[in-house]
DNA sequence: CGATAATGTGAGCAATAACTCGCATTGTCA
DNA sequence: TGACAATGCGAGTTATTGCTCACATTATCG
Protein backbone atom coordinates (compact mmCIF):
# COMPACT_ATOMS: atom_id res chain seq x y z
CA UNK A 1 0.00 0.00 0.00
CA UNK A 2 2.91 2.50 -0.66
CA UNK A 3 2.34 4.85 -3.67
CA UNK A 4 5.97 5.14 -5.08
CA UNK A 5 5.82 3.38 -8.96
CA UNK A 6 4.11 5.11 -11.11
CA UNK A 7 5.59 3.76 -14.14
CA UNK A 8 4.10 0.83 -16.65
CA UNK A 9 4.53 -2.06 -15.75
CA UNK A 10 5.04 -4.20 -18.77
CA UNK A 11 4.01 -3.37 -22.40
CA UNK A 12 1.38 -5.17 -23.96
CA UNK A 13 2.07 -6.63 -27.25
CA UNK A 14 0.09 -9.85 -28.18
CA UNK A 15 -4.08 -8.90 -28.78
CA UNK A 16 -4.41 -10.67 -25.96
CA UNK A 17 -3.26 -8.77 -23.30
CA UNK A 18 -4.15 -5.51 -25.15
CA UNK A 19 -7.81 -6.70 -24.69
CA UNK A 20 -7.08 -7.29 -20.62
CA UNK A 21 -5.84 -3.80 -20.34
CA UNK A 22 -8.70 -2.36 -22.02
CA UNK A 23 -11.24 -4.49 -19.78
CA UNK A 24 -9.64 -3.41 -16.59
CA UNK A 25 -9.83 0.06 -17.82
CA UNK A 26 -13.32 -0.27 -18.59
CA UNK A 27 -14.17 -2.08 -15.84
CA UNK A 28 -12.46 0.71 -13.29
CA UNK A 29 -14.68 3.15 -14.86
CA UNK A 30 -17.73 1.37 -14.58
CA UNK A 31 -16.90 0.84 -11.04
CA UNK A 32 -15.79 4.25 -10.47
CA UNK A 33 -18.78 5.59 -11.99
CA UNK A 34 -21.20 3.19 -9.32
CA UNK A 35 -19.04 2.97 -6.47
CA UNK A 36 -16.66 5.73 -6.33
CA UNK A 37 -13.03 6.20 -5.88
CA UNK A 38 -12.71 4.85 -2.44
CA UNK A 39 -14.78 1.55 -2.81
CA UNK A 40 -12.77 0.95 -5.95
CA UNK A 41 -10.55 -1.85 -5.35
CA UNK A 42 -8.48 -3.58 -7.30
CA UNK A 43 -9.92 -6.81 -6.52
CA UNK A 44 -12.81 -5.72 -7.41
CA UNK A 45 -11.68 -4.04 -10.83
CA UNK A 46 -10.28 -7.58 -11.60
CA UNK A 47 -13.41 -9.31 -11.05
CA UNK A 48 -15.18 -7.05 -13.22
CA UNK A 49 -12.93 -6.94 -16.03
CA UNK A 50 -13.39 -10.90 -15.98
CA UNK A 51 -9.20 -10.85 -14.96
CA UNK A 52 -7.35 -12.04 -12.30
CA UNK A 53 -5.45 -9.55 -9.44
CA UNK A 54 -2.68 -10.78 -11.08
CA UNK A 55 -2.93 -9.80 -14.60
CA UNK A 56 -3.98 -6.75 -13.38
CA UNK A 57 -0.29 -6.05 -11.45
CA UNK A 58 0.97 -6.91 -14.45
CA UNK A 59 -0.02 -3.94 -16.46
CA UNK A 60 -0.41 -1.07 -13.66
CA UNK A 61 1.54 -0.84 -10.73
CA UNK A 62 -1.14 -0.10 -8.67
CA UNK A 63 -4.90 1.25 -8.43
CA UNK A 64 -3.69 4.85 -8.76
CA UNK A 65 -1.78 3.89 -12.01
CA UNK A 66 -5.02 2.60 -13.39
CA UNK A 67 -7.20 5.60 -12.65
CA UNK A 68 -4.80 7.50 -14.10
CA UNK A 69 -4.33 6.09 -17.38
CA UNK A 70 -8.14 6.19 -17.50
CA UNK A 71 -7.65 10.05 -16.68
CA UNK A 72 -5.42 10.86 -19.08
CA UNK A 73 -7.58 8.82 -22.12
CA UNK A 74 -9.79 11.29 -20.84
CA UNK A 75 -8.01 14.43 -20.87
CA UNK A 76 -6.47 13.69 -24.65
CA UNK A 77 -10.25 13.41 -25.40
CA UNK A 78 -11.13 16.91 -23.94
CA UNK A 79 -7.82 17.74 -25.59
CA UNK A 80 -8.79 16.99 -28.85
CA UNK A 81 -12.26 18.33 -28.50
CA UNK A 82 -10.87 21.79 -27.41
CA UNK A 83 -8.51 21.58 -30.72
CA UNK A 84 -11.44 20.82 -33.13
CA UNK A 85 -13.17 23.42 -31.45
CA UNK A 86 -10.33 26.28 -31.51
CA UNK A 87 -9.06 25.00 -34.68
CA UNK A 88 -9.39 29.01 -36.55
CA UNK A 89 -10.13 30.72 -33.56
CA UNK A 90 -7.41 33.14 -34.57
CA UNK A 91 -9.49 33.51 -38.05
CA UNK A 92 -12.83 34.07 -36.20
CA UNK A 93 -14.61 37.17 -34.78
CA UNK A 94 -15.15 37.20 -30.94
CA UNK A 95 -18.36 35.71 -30.74
CA UNK A 96 -17.73 32.88 -32.94
CA UNK A 97 -13.98 32.12 -31.31
CA UNK A 98 -15.93 32.00 -27.78
CA UNK A 99 -18.80 29.78 -28.56
CA UNK A 100 -16.32 27.08 -30.48
CA UNK A 101 -14.49 26.67 -27.32
CA UNK A 102 -17.51 26.71 -25.10
CA UNK A 103 -18.72 24.29 -27.55
CA UNK A 104 -15.56 22.03 -27.40
CA UNK A 105 -15.67 21.83 -23.17
CA UNK A 106 -19.22 20.94 -23.38
CA UNK A 107 -18.71 18.10 -26.09
CA UNK A 108 -16.36 16.66 -24.04
CA UNK A 109 -18.68 16.49 -20.95
CA UNK A 110 -21.23 14.84 -22.54
CA UNK A 111 -18.91 11.65 -23.98
CA UNK A 112 -19.07 10.12 -20.25
CA UNK A 113 -20.90 13.00 -18.04
CA UNK A 114 -20.98 10.47 -14.77
CA UNK A 115 -17.43 9.17 -15.28
CA UNK A 116 -16.49 13.33 -15.51
CA UNK A 117 -18.38 13.65 -12.37
CA UNK A 118 -16.08 11.30 -10.40
CA UNK A 119 -12.80 12.84 -11.75
CA UNK A 120 -14.24 16.39 -10.67
CA UNK A 121 -15.78 15.30 -7.53
CA UNK A 122 -13.76 12.76 -5.47
CA UNK A 123 -10.84 11.75 -7.33
CA UNK A 124 -7.77 12.34 -4.76
CA UNK A 125 -5.44 14.36 -6.99
CA UNK A 126 -3.10 11.30 -8.17
CA UNK A 127 -0.13 11.96 -10.89
CA UNK A 128 -1.65 13.04 -13.85
CA UNK A 129 -2.33 16.62 -11.83
CA UNK A 130 0.50 17.40 -13.71
CA UNK A 131 -1.83 16.85 -17.03
CA UNK A 132 -4.60 18.80 -16.32
CA UNK A 133 -2.47 21.58 -15.76
CA UNK A 134 -0.89 21.58 -19.05
CA UNK A 135 -3.97 21.31 -20.62
CA UNK A 136 -5.39 24.56 -18.73
CA UNK A 137 -2.10 26.38 -19.50
CA UNK A 138 -2.71 25.30 -23.21
CA UNK A 139 -6.17 26.69 -23.26
CA UNK A 140 -4.89 29.54 -21.40
CA UNK A 141 -2.04 30.30 -23.88
CA UNK A 142 -4.67 30.24 -26.68
CA UNK A 143 -7.41 32.70 -25.32
CA UNK A 144 -3.73 35.08 -24.42
CA UNK A 145 -2.89 34.57 -28.04
CA UNK A 146 -6.68 35.32 -29.36
CA UNK A 147 -6.58 38.57 -27.28
CA UNK A 148 -3.41 39.57 -28.59
CA UNK A 149 -3.68 39.47 -32.19
CA UNK A 150 -7.48 40.52 -32.31
CA UNK A 151 -8.14 42.55 -29.44
CA UNK A 152 -5.05 44.17 -29.14
CA UNK A 153 -6.30 47.43 -27.58
CA UNK A 154 -7.37 45.55 -24.65
CA UNK A 155 -4.46 43.40 -24.01
CA UNK A 156 -3.25 47.27 -24.09
CA UNK A 157 -5.28 48.37 -20.76
CA UNK A 158 -5.62 45.12 -18.91
CA UNK A 159 -3.54 42.28 -17.93
CA UNK A 160 -3.61 39.72 -20.03
CA UNK A 161 -2.41 36.47 -17.78
CA UNK A 162 -5.43 37.68 -15.51
CA UNK A 163 -8.12 38.27 -18.19
CA UNK A 164 -7.38 34.81 -20.01
CA UNK A 165 -7.01 33.39 -16.19
CA UNK A 166 -11.02 34.43 -15.51
CA UNK A 167 -12.17 33.27 -18.80
CA UNK A 168 -10.98 30.05 -18.89
CA UNK A 169 -11.73 29.64 -15.38
CA UNK A 170 -15.36 31.05 -15.54
CA UNK A 171 -15.90 28.64 -18.63
CA UNK A 172 -14.85 25.71 -16.93
CA UNK A 173 -16.04 26.13 -13.92
CA UNK A 174 -19.37 26.88 -15.25
CA UNK A 175 -19.35 23.76 -17.44
CA UNK A 176 -18.52 21.57 -14.78
CA UNK A 177 -21.22 23.32 -12.31
CA UNK A 178 -23.57 21.77 -15.21
CA UNK A 179 -22.31 18.77 -15.14
CA UNK A 180 -22.82 18.17 -11.11
CA UNK A 181 -26.03 19.95 -10.76
CA UNK A 182 -27.95 20.89 -13.82
CA UNK A 183 -27.29 18.13 -16.79
CA UNK A 184 -30.52 19.06 -18.24
CA UNK A 185 -29.07 22.26 -19.05
CA UNK A 186 -26.15 20.24 -21.52
CA UNK A 187 -27.93 20.29 -23.92
CA UNK A 188 -30.07 23.58 -23.75
CA UNK A 189 -28.65 25.87 -26.45
CA UNK A 190 -30.13 28.91 -24.28
CA UNK A 191 -27.50 28.02 -22.17
CA UNK A 192 -24.37 28.12 -24.69
CA UNK A 193 -26.10 31.35 -25.36
CA UNK A 194 -25.61 32.29 -21.38
CA UNK A 195 -21.96 31.47 -21.76
CA UNK A 196 -20.79 32.82 -24.80
CA UNK A 197 -21.93 36.44 -23.09
CA UNK A 198 -20.73 35.98 -20.14
CA UNK A 199 -17.15 35.81 -22.12
CA UNK A 200 -17.94 38.22 -25.20
CA UNK A 201 -19.27 41.05 -22.89
CA UNK A 202 -16.05 40.41 -20.34
CA UNK A 203 -13.81 40.91 -22.93
CA UNK A 204 -15.28 43.79 -25.10
CA UNK A 205 -15.36 47.53 -24.50
CA UNK B 1 -13.93 0.84 8.51
CA UNK B 2 -17.37 1.08 7.65
CA UNK B 3 -19.32 4.22 7.52
CA UNK B 4 -22.55 3.69 8.42
CA UNK B 5 -22.93 6.43 12.01
CA UNK B 6 -22.12 9.96 11.38
CA UNK B 7 -24.23 11.45 14.46
CA UNK B 8 -21.57 12.55 17.26
CA UNK B 9 -20.89 10.48 19.83
CA UNK B 10 -20.87 12.36 22.99
CA UNK B 11 -21.64 15.97 23.96
CA UNK B 12 -18.95 17.58 25.88
CA UNK B 13 -19.84 18.95 28.89
CA UNK B 14 -17.10 19.94 31.08
CA UNK B 15 -14.20 22.10 29.98
CA UNK B 16 -11.59 19.13 29.47
CA UNK B 17 -13.62 17.81 26.96
CA UNK B 18 -14.52 20.52 25.00
CA UNK B 19 -10.49 21.28 24.80
CA UNK B 20 -10.18 17.30 24.09
CA UNK B 21 -12.55 17.95 21.07
CA UNK B 22 -11.33 21.39 19.70
CA UNK B 23 -7.39 20.10 20.11
CA UNK B 24 -8.47 16.86 18.14
CA UNK B 25 -10.10 19.67 15.09
CA UNK B 26 -7.05 21.66 14.98
CA UNK B 27 -4.66 18.82 14.88
CA UNK B 28 -6.62 17.23 11.72
CA UNK B 29 -6.80 20.50 10.35
CA UNK B 30 -2.63 20.38 10.46
CA UNK B 31 -2.26 17.03 9.47
CA UNK B 32 -5.01 17.55 6.58
CA UNK B 33 -2.83 20.24 4.53
CA UNK B 34 0.13 18.39 5.65
CA UNK B 35 -0.12 15.33 4.70
CA UNK B 36 -3.50 15.24 2.69
CA UNK B 37 -6.63 12.95 3.49
CA UNK B 38 -5.80 10.00 2.63
CA UNK B 39 -2.50 9.80 4.81
CA UNK B 40 -4.60 11.52 7.75
CA UNK B 41 -5.23 8.52 10.24
CA UNK B 42 -7.19 8.60 12.93
CA UNK B 43 -4.01 7.16 15.15
CA UNK B 44 -2.20 10.15 14.05
CA UNK B 45 -4.78 12.80 14.82
CA UNK B 46 -4.59 11.39 17.84
CA UNK B 47 -1.11 11.69 18.96
CA UNK B 48 -0.64 15.14 17.11
CA UNK B 49 -3.86 15.90 19.49
CA UNK B 50 -1.65 14.95 22.49
CA UNK B 51 -4.92 12.59 23.06
CA UNK B 52 -5.77 9.04 23.14
CA UNK B 53 -7.59 7.31 20.05
CA UNK B 54 -9.70 6.35 22.19
CA UNK B 55 -10.79 9.73 23.64
CA UNK B 56 -11.11 10.52 20.03
CA UNK B 57 -13.46 7.99 19.24
CA UNK B 58 -15.84 9.19 22.63
CA UNK B 59 -16.54 12.46 20.37
CA UNK B 60 -16.24 11.63 16.89
CA UNK B 61 -17.68 8.09 15.26
CA UNK B 62 -15.34 8.04 12.66
CA UNK B 63 -12.78 9.81 10.78
CA UNK B 64 -14.71 10.67 8.35
CA UNK B 65 -17.07 12.86 10.96
CA UNK B 66 -13.98 14.53 12.37
CA UNK B 67 -13.09 15.98 8.68
CA UNK B 68 -17.32 16.55 8.17
CA UNK B 69 -17.23 18.56 11.35
CA UNK B 70 -14.12 20.51 10.49
CA UNK B 71 -15.32 21.72 6.88
CA UNK B 72 -19.05 22.40 8.61
CA UNK B 73 -17.29 25.01 10.50
CA UNK B 74 -15.71 26.15 7.60
CA UNK B 75 -18.85 26.60 5.67
CA UNK B 76 -20.10 28.28 8.62
CA UNK B 77 -17.38 30.86 8.32
CA UNK B 78 -17.50 31.12 4.73
CA UNK B 79 -21.50 31.87 4.94
CA UNK B 80 -21.05 34.43 7.28
CA UNK B 81 -18.50 36.23 5.41
CA UNK B 82 -20.81 36.36 2.56
CA UNK B 83 -23.83 37.49 4.18
CA UNK B 84 -21.41 40.18 5.71
CA UNK B 85 -20.57 41.08 2.27
CA UNK B 86 -23.99 41.16 0.80
CA UNK B 87 -26.22 42.49 3.93
CA UNK B 88 -27.21 45.14 1.78
CA UNK B 89 -27.29 44.29 -1.92
CA UNK B 90 -30.66 44.92 -2.15
CA UNK B 91 -29.96 48.51 -1.67
CA UNK B 92 -26.80 48.52 -3.81
CA UNK B 93 -26.49 49.16 -7.71
CA UNK B 94 -25.08 46.08 -9.66
CA UNK B 95 -21.09 47.37 -9.50
CA UNK B 96 -21.52 47.55 -5.58
CA UNK B 97 -23.85 44.86 -5.02
CA UNK B 98 -21.34 42.50 -7.25
CA UNK B 99 -18.10 43.46 -5.17
CA UNK B 100 -19.64 42.83 -2.02
CA UNK B 101 -20.55 39.38 -3.32
CA UNK B 102 -17.13 39.47 -4.14
CA UNK B 103 -15.33 40.44 -1.63
CA UNK B 104 -17.32 38.11 0.78
CA UNK B 105 -16.20 35.08 -0.94
CA UNK B 106 -12.51 36.38 -0.95
CA UNK B 107 -12.29 37.50 2.55
CA UNK B 108 -13.85 33.80 3.19
CA UNK B 109 -10.84 32.38 1.61
CA UNK B 110 -7.94 34.58 3.20
CA UNK B 111 -8.64 32.87 6.11
CA UNK B 112 -7.07 29.31 6.06
CA UNK B 113 -6.37 28.85 2.44
CA UNK B 114 -3.76 25.86 2.62
CA UNK B 115 -6.96 24.57 4.44
CA UNK B 116 -9.80 25.85 1.57
CA UNK B 117 -7.36 23.60 -0.94
CA UNK B 118 -7.28 20.84 0.91
CA UNK B 119 -11.21 20.61 0.65
CA UNK B 120 -11.55 21.85 -2.37
CA UNK B 121 -9.18 19.46 -4.21
CA UNK B 122 -8.80 16.24 -2.27
CA UNK B 123 -11.62 15.60 -0.43
CA UNK B 124 -13.86 13.03 -1.09
CA UNK B 125 -17.80 14.08 -0.70
CA UNK B 126 -18.16 13.97 2.68
CA UNK B 127 -21.48 13.58 4.44
CA UNK B 128 -21.72 17.57 4.37
CA UNK B 129 -22.13 17.70 0.27
CA UNK B 130 -25.67 18.56 1.76
CA UNK B 131 -24.39 21.39 3.80
CA UNK B 132 -22.22 22.84 0.57
CA UNK B 133 -25.10 22.60 -1.59
CA UNK B 134 -27.22 24.49 0.91
CA UNK B 135 -24.85 27.09 0.92
CA UNK B 136 -24.49 27.76 -3.39
CA UNK B 137 -28.70 27.28 -2.93
CA UNK B 138 -28.86 30.83 -0.69
CA UNK B 139 -26.48 32.81 -2.58
CA UNK B 140 -28.12 31.60 -5.81
CA UNK B 141 -31.42 32.66 -4.41
CA UNK B 142 -29.64 36.38 -3.19
CA UNK B 143 -28.37 37.10 -6.53
CA UNK B 144 -31.74 35.78 -7.77
CA UNK B 145 -33.24 38.33 -5.81
CA UNK B 146 -30.90 40.76 -6.46
CA UNK B 147 -32.28 40.32 -10.53
CA UNK B 148 -35.64 40.24 -9.88
CA UNK B 149 -35.79 43.44 -7.89
CA UNK B 150 -33.14 45.82 -9.51
CA UNK B 151 -32.93 44.76 -12.36
CA UNK B 152 -37.04 43.55 -13.68
CA UNK B 153 -36.14 44.08 -17.41
CA UNK B 154 -33.55 41.47 -17.71
CA UNK B 155 -35.43 39.04 -15.43
CA UNK B 156 -38.48 39.09 -18.39
CA UNK B 157 -35.87 38.52 -20.99
CA UNK B 158 -33.77 36.05 -19.62
CA UNK B 159 -33.99 32.84 -17.86
CA UNK B 160 -33.33 33.84 -14.10
CA UNK B 161 -32.36 30.38 -12.44
CA UNK B 162 -30.12 29.96 -15.69
CA UNK B 163 -28.29 33.29 -15.28
CA UNK B 164 -28.08 33.20 -11.66
CA UNK B 165 -26.42 30.00 -12.00
CA UNK B 166 -23.54 31.39 -14.11
CA UNK B 167 -23.05 33.87 -12.24
CA UNK B 168 -22.48 32.18 -8.81
CA UNK B 169 -20.44 29.37 -10.69
CA UNK B 170 -18.09 31.77 -12.25
CA UNK B 171 -17.65 33.84 -9.20
CA UNK B 172 -16.92 30.51 -6.85
CA UNK B 173 -14.32 28.79 -9.83
CA UNK B 174 -12.44 31.47 -10.28
CA UNK B 175 -12.24 32.21 -6.81
CA UNK B 176 -11.17 28.42 -6.06
CA UNK B 177 -8.76 28.92 -9.11
CA UNK B 178 -7.09 31.74 -7.77
CA UNK B 179 -6.53 29.54 -4.23
CA UNK B 180 -5.20 26.93 -5.90
CA UNK B 181 -3.41 28.53 -8.75
CA UNK B 182 -2.59 32.27 -8.14
CA UNK B 183 -2.55 33.02 -4.42
CA UNK B 184 -1.01 35.82 -5.31
CA UNK B 185 -3.80 37.45 -6.88
CA UNK B 186 -5.96 37.12 -3.71
CA UNK B 187 -4.71 40.09 -2.67
CA UNK B 188 -4.51 41.97 -5.55
CA UNK B 189 -7.19 44.85 -6.31
CA UNK B 190 -7.31 44.88 -9.84
CA UNK B 191 -8.17 41.06 -9.73
CA UNK B 192 -11.34 41.86 -8.12
CA UNK B 193 -12.58 44.15 -10.59
CA UNK B 194 -11.94 41.73 -13.42
CA UNK B 195 -14.39 39.38 -11.43
CA UNK B 196 -16.97 42.60 -10.40
CA UNK B 197 -16.51 43.13 -14.75
CA UNK B 198 -17.12 39.96 -15.48
CA UNK B 199 -20.47 39.76 -13.41
CA UNK B 200 -21.77 43.23 -13.92
CA UNK B 201 -21.07 43.23 -17.96
CA UNK B 202 -22.65 39.47 -17.91
CA UNK B 203 -25.78 41.16 -16.93
CA UNK B 204 -25.97 44.83 -17.98
CA UNK B 205 -28.32 45.13 -21.39
C1' DC C 1 -15.03 12.30 51.99
C1' DG C 2 -17.00 8.93 49.43
C1' DA C 3 -19.71 7.75 45.66
C1' DT C 4 -20.86 8.38 41.05
C1' DA C 5 -20.28 10.27 36.67
C1' DA C 6 -17.30 12.20 33.25
C1' DT C 7 -13.30 11.83 30.86
C1' DG C 8 -8.92 9.77 29.39
C1' DT C 9 -5.77 5.80 28.06
C1' DG C 10 -3.46 2.76 24.58
C1' DA C 11 -2.56 -2.14 23.63
C1' DG C 12 -4.52 -4.92 20.52
C1' DC C 13 -8.48 -6.86 17.59
C1' DA C 14 -10.62 -7.24 13.16
C1' DA C 15 -11.29 -5.99 8.71
C1' DT C 16 -9.82 -4.61 4.52
C1' DA C 17 -7.37 -4.21 0.47
C1' DA C 18 -3.05 -3.72 -2.02
C1' DC C 19 0.04 -6.65 -3.87
C1' DT C 20 3.21 -11.17 -4.68
C1' DC C 21 4.51 -15.54 -6.38
C1' DG C 22 4.68 -20.14 -8.02
C1' DC C 23 2.44 -22.37 -11.37
C1' DA C 24 -0.90 -23.08 -15.53
C1' DT C 25 -2.23 -21.85 -20.03
C1' DT C 26 -1.75 -19.90 -24.48
C1' DG C 27 0.75 -17.87 -28.24
C1' DT C 28 5.00 -17.55 -31.41
C1' DC C 29 8.37 -19.10 -34.41
C1' DA C 30 12.19 -21.89 -35.93
C1' DT D 1 6.10 -29.87 -33.06
C1' DG D 2 8.77 -28.54 -29.51
C1' DA D 3 10.80 -24.92 -26.95
C1' DC D 4 10.57 -20.49 -25.21
C1' DA D 5 8.17 -16.37 -24.30
C1' DA D 6 4.06 -14.03 -23.21
C1' DT D 7 0.14 -13.93 -20.67
C1' DG D 8 -3.07 -15.45 -17.13
C1' DC D 9 -4.30 -17.25 -12.67
C1' DG D 10 -5.90 -16.62 -7.61
C1' DA D 11 -4.93 -18.25 -2.90
C1' DG D 12 -2.41 -16.22 0.41
C1' DT D 13 0.87 -12.75 2.56
C1' DT D 14 1.55 -8.23 4.50
C1' DA D 15 0.64 -3.98 6.02
C1' DT D 16 -2.30 -0.64 7.30
C1' DT D 17 -5.77 1.53 9.98
C1' DG D 18 -10.21 2.20 11.84
C1' DC D 19 -11.95 1.25 16.00
C1' DT D 20 -13.07 -1.26 20.79
C1' DC D 21 -12.68 -2.27 25.48
C1' DA D 22 -11.22 -3.03 30.10
C1' DC D 23 -9.23 -0.19 33.07
C1' DA D 24 -7.16 4.43 35.10
C1' DT D 25 -7.67 9.12 36.25
C1' DT D 26 -10.10 13.35 37.25
C1' DA D 27 -14.10 16.13 38.27
C1' DT D 28 -18.67 16.95 40.77
C1' DC D 29 -21.52 17.26 44.63
C1' DG D 30 -24.30 15.58 48.57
Amino acid sequence: MQKIAIKPRKQASQARSTATVDAIMRATARILVKRGYQATTTNHIAETAGVSVGSLYQYFPNKEAIVAALLDEHLEATQEFLRRGTANALGQPLEDAARGLIEGLLAAHRVDPDLHRVFVEELPRIATFERIHQLEQETLGLVRAYIEVRLPDLAKKRNLDTVAFVIVHAVEAVTHGVVLFRPDLLEDPAFVDEIVRLVVRYVTE
